[in-house]
DNA sequence: CATCTTATATACCGAACGGTATACTGAATT
DNA sequence: AATTCAGTATACCGTTCGGTATATAAGATG
């Protein structure tokens, strides 16, 4: 591998296992074999080089949710693609998909808030959007489509992030598990 | 009030705002008009400074947990308890919640996690607890308790994350809103 | 009054931080 | 052959980091 994607793996697992401020220049250079000019050379600075950790790591994500948007189907079908893209994406990458759950809580007024922000929000909006569009289905939302958007979100990630620190090797999620946190989750709408 | 006390809250305030390791002890010291000695002679370390903040801010919490466990009714009773602690805690100290939440997601090879394992824990294996009790009400659990405990916790911090941060004076949760979370939650698990 | 304890300030420590000026390399371009 | 340029290394920058040695001031205790 060439030093660049070196070092976005190596920032990735390090920022992953300590956290961004935990994590020093020097020790990513030392992790992944070059030396500080090196790492300024491709990134400019510590923070450009998180914008290049989330947007290459996360590019694949973001094209996915578009994809789920554009779909037409019960809110149901729509759920079950939602969390699909999301359990394959954390089963895909975990690393970066924990890595993500930590900055999705990290304080507002630091660093790595502020550029994981877009990706999050996006998120949050195509989830909400799902709901909102669904009244037909659930009869009208008078605004529930925000407790339910966070409430789905809530599962997922939780459930995610409990997974994926419980089995040192990665995240599975079968198609059973998400069917039954869908049903879980769904049985609260229906009725 | 006293140094010591002026010195918790200021931590509190900015570990909240900016996370613990973006903050510098010299900051701290600044905001609550003290020096390091000072700091030193009463937290030993940063880390220190760190567990105290957790200790003399969670205790209270902790004990109203025990309050809720050894509670007899049904799972829906003890849910309801269970919200109103977490919520009226939140609702009483929302920076101490708030930060608890960042450090619920903080990685785990992090002095931060460590420090605040024990206090997740507990709150995680009581809410299992719960569920694990209601086999009576709800079938055999077959390990479902796991699930639904983080379904249920994923739930409740999720939004009351996602409240405290939207609106800026602190966190108000209605009767109104408490039911209709809990209403929610169950009705994927009695039907 | 002398002593001890609690609490605070001045001034400093070595190490690590993020970042850079400069020089060198080797391959491609002219 | 001379030049250019992307990429990398050595060695350094000033600043901030967490932490401390030492002195002192005030109140309690003998």
């Amino acid at each position: 591998m060439e030093n660049r994607e070196r070092i976005i793996a190596y920032a990735l697992d390090l920022f992953y296992l300590k956290g961004y401020d935990a994590v020093g220049i020097q020790e990513i250079c030392s992790a992944a074999g070059v030396t500080k000019p090196t790492l300024y050379y491709y990134f400019g600075s510590k923070y450009g080089l998180l914008e290049t950790v989330l947007k290459e790591g996360l590019g694949d994500l973001d094209a996915s949710l578009d994809r789920v948007l554009n779909m037409q189907g019960s809110v149901k079908e729509s759920l079950y693609a939602l969390m699909s893209v999301l359990t394959d994406y954390a089963g895909a990458n975990y690393k970066g998909y924990l890595f993500l759950m930590t900055l999705y809580y990290s304080p507002r007024e630091s660093e790595t808030y502020r550029a994981v922000k877009p990706y999050l929000q996006k998120i949050h909006d195509r989830t909400v959007e799902i709901f909102a569009r669904a009244s037909r289905e659930l009869g009208n939302m008078n605004g529930r489509q925000e407790q339910f958007a966070i409430g789905f979100l809530g599962l997922i990630n939780h459930y995610l992030l409990f997974i994926g620190y419980s089995a040192e090797t990665g995240i599975r999620i079968s198609e059973e598990q998400k069917r039954s946190l869908l049903h879980q989750f769904l049985h609260g709408i229906y009725s």
